[in-house]
DNA sequence: TTCGGATGCGAAACATCTGCACACAGATG
């Protein structure tokens, strides 16, 4: 049985925790910790480091977790672990998974009270025996259920899709309070991430009670988790969590730096800041003396931007999308940061439909649309007719559209070049859904993975690997054909999918449906590592996803892709020579 | 536990707020 990254990783988040509940050295149960977060960023999978030998290259890997990880790799268990559960149940590792109980109550519960699952838990906190045990009390044990009650609200993460959204209106909302004198959202979503497990709103103001009030009594608030002078937070009703921190104008930029994290960047951060003898907090770089102790105020530097606390601590300023702990600190000591791309770089999109199949609008609009949106050149693509559900065209009819596609492009001038593609179905033996000579015929081609998603990883990994090296492919289209939250990435060897993408000089798609994102940034880094070429698409099918392209352009920049990387940021000449002349 | 620099051992550990208990656990980046 093959573990994937996700399963190998949860072990490891098992093991630290119970390590944790056991009083474990601390060092040892965040190690633990620490790896299965970075097995989670892996472009590989694990089976790959085992075999090529390079397992203890990944940072945070020594030799202990590095025998059981490849103990779990070649025999898809690990004695170590089996004897770790023996001696705290699951159950345990659950309930401290509560909002509000940590492993020392876990743990209070287990010992004192027996309780090893969440339903003994409530149980026993709806008998009133909670609020007996020591450092417990009435309210300690309302906590409690109000935690478990939460637990089943809340999903996981939510997609940022639904975050940023959500996230932008209670802002605007804040910033209508007269007290409220500048917002920012920070935390995950400031740094792109795909899912994000809370909202982080910032908010200046010289009074914050106004704003901490309009927290706790907006609309949607299920529970209100805290509710301070200056920090409150409340759980929405969609399980969505939102933090609200309020503090002085002159705190501006280090408390942007603090709120964005993320946390491992913010520990590093602060490192280098104590070598540099400062104390850095949310409110300003401390100077600290010989003996380690604070200076007074006076001499705070107070940052208005996040650029000032970067550069007093001699470092470049860091894009929050970098923001991760995973070299980025590093390469800024050396000035060496890449010059990410922007959005406004973006000068064509490669990847939209129409209502030739799944689209909503005509080419017409979909080109008026990509016209207003700044873009000077755009790619028809329909779904080919193995793609049904999407009402995919007939080999005559791809052909029969090109000439409205025509037709559109001269109306459109010089200011939009309109040219027709197609998105081609990869189908499950691996052959493309059109024959060459029709393929042939059309400007630019998408290839995408729709249906045998399931299948295994070699037959996947080959059927991708036909698309790159078919000469009338340009584009993969999705690669993983991931849907977040609803559907996994496909088994994939994704380094052998990239070195042929780079050997062939096909692109491979970062699709900015916030429901894909797919590349996901850390295939988009080891694609720029590889030098393979990217482009950057809405897939748009409506008027609302073709403003996607700020999700995919975080996503580019988490990966540290620059506009030279991505054949959409080109001029229409220079994208029109490379599609003519990839040889 | 990893890491570095050593071939056994020390260091790693930033900084704060909130709530509920009566000093600390838990949560946040």
């Amino acid at each position: 049985m093959i573990l994937t990254n996700k399963e190998i990783a949860d072990i490891f988040e098992n093991i630290a925790d119970i390590l944790e509940i056991q009083g474990e050295s601390h060092f040892k149960f965040l190690s633990y910790r620490r790896v299965s977060e970075i097995i989670l960023e892996l472009p590989r999978d694990l089976q790959a480091y085992v075999d090529d030998g390079t397992l203890l290259d990944i940072p945070g890997v020594g030799k202990a977790i590095g025998a059981k990880i490849t103990e779990l790799v070649e025999t898809g268990q690990l004695g170590y672990y089996e004897e770790r559960k023996s001696e705290v149940p699951l159950g345990v590792l659950n309930i401290k998974r509560i909002n509000g109980v940590g492993p020392k109550k876990a743990k209070l519960f287990w010992d004192e009270l027996n309780i090893t699952s969440i339903e003994a838990l409530k149980a026993a906190a709806e008998q009133g025996k909670l609020a007996a045990l020591a450092g417990m009390g009435k309210k300690s044990q309302q906590k409690v259920l109000d935690g478990i009650e939460s637990l089943a609200r809340r999903s996981e993460r939510t997609p940022i899709g639904k975050a940023l959204p959500a996230a932008q209106a209670i802002l605007d909302m804040l910033l209508e309070i007269p007290e409220a004198q500048e917002g920012a959202i920070a935390g995950s979503i400031r740094r792109g991430r795909a899912t994000i497990g809370d909202v982080d709103i910032l908010i200046s103001s010289d009074n914050a009670q106004p704003i901490m009030d309009a927290v706790v009594n907006m609309e949607g608030v299920a529970r209100i988790l805290g509710y301070g002078e200056t920090k409150s937070s409340v759980e929405l009703h969609n399980g969505l969590q939102v933090d609200v921190r309020v503090l002085a104008r002159k705190n501006w930029g280090a408390a942007l730096q603090y709120f964005t994290g993320s946390q491992a960047h913010n520990i590093k951060i602060r490192e280098i800041a104590r070598q540099k003898g400062y104390s850095l907090n949310e409110e300003a770089l401390r100077p600290i003396d010989a003996d380690g102790n604070l200076k007074p105020e006076s001499d705070y530097i107070f940052c208005e931007t996040e650029q000032e606390v970067y550069e007093t601590i001699g470092l470049q300023w860091i894009a929050p999308e970098m923001r991760e702990d995973s070299g980025e600190i590093e390469v800024a000591q050396k000035n060496e940061l890449p010059n990410l791309i922007i959005i406004s770089d973006i000068q064509g999109d490669l990847h939209m439909h129409t209502t030739y199949s799944d689209g909503k609008l005509s080419i017409r609009e979909m080109a008026e649309a990509a016209r207003e949106r700044g873009m000077k050149y755009i790619v028809i693509t329909d779904h080919s007719q193995a793609s049904v559900q999407a009402g995919g065209l007939k080999p005559e009819e791809i052909l029969a559209q090109q000439a409205e596609v025509r037709q559109v492009n001269d109306a459109m001038g010089d200011d939009l070049q309109v040219l027709h593609g197609v998105e081609v179905d990869i189908k499950a033996d691996g052959s493309l859904d059109y024959d060459d000579d029709i393929l042939k015929q059309l400007d630019f081609v998408v290839a995408s993975l729709h249906i045998s998603l399931r299948q295994e990883k070699e037959k996947i990994t080959q059927r991708l690997l036909n698309a790159i090296q078919n000469p009338y492919i340009h584009c993969i289209g999705h690669p993983t054909a991931r849907l977040i939250s609803k559907r996994d990435p496909v088994l994939v060897d994704m380094d052998a999918v990239m070195d042929a993408a780079k050997q062939h000089n096909t692109a491979l798609e970062i699709n900015c449906n916030p429901e894909r994102l797919d590349l996901d940034s850390q295939y988009v880094r080891l694609a720029i590592q590889k030098g393979v070429l990217l482009s950057i698409n809405t897939d748009a099918h409506n008027l609302r996803m073709m403003d996607y392209r700020s999700y995919g352009i975080m996503t580019a920049r988490r990966g540290w892709t620059e506009a030279k990387h991505v054949i959409n940021t080109w001029s229409y000449a220079k994208f029109i020579e490379w599609v003519n002349h990839r040889g």
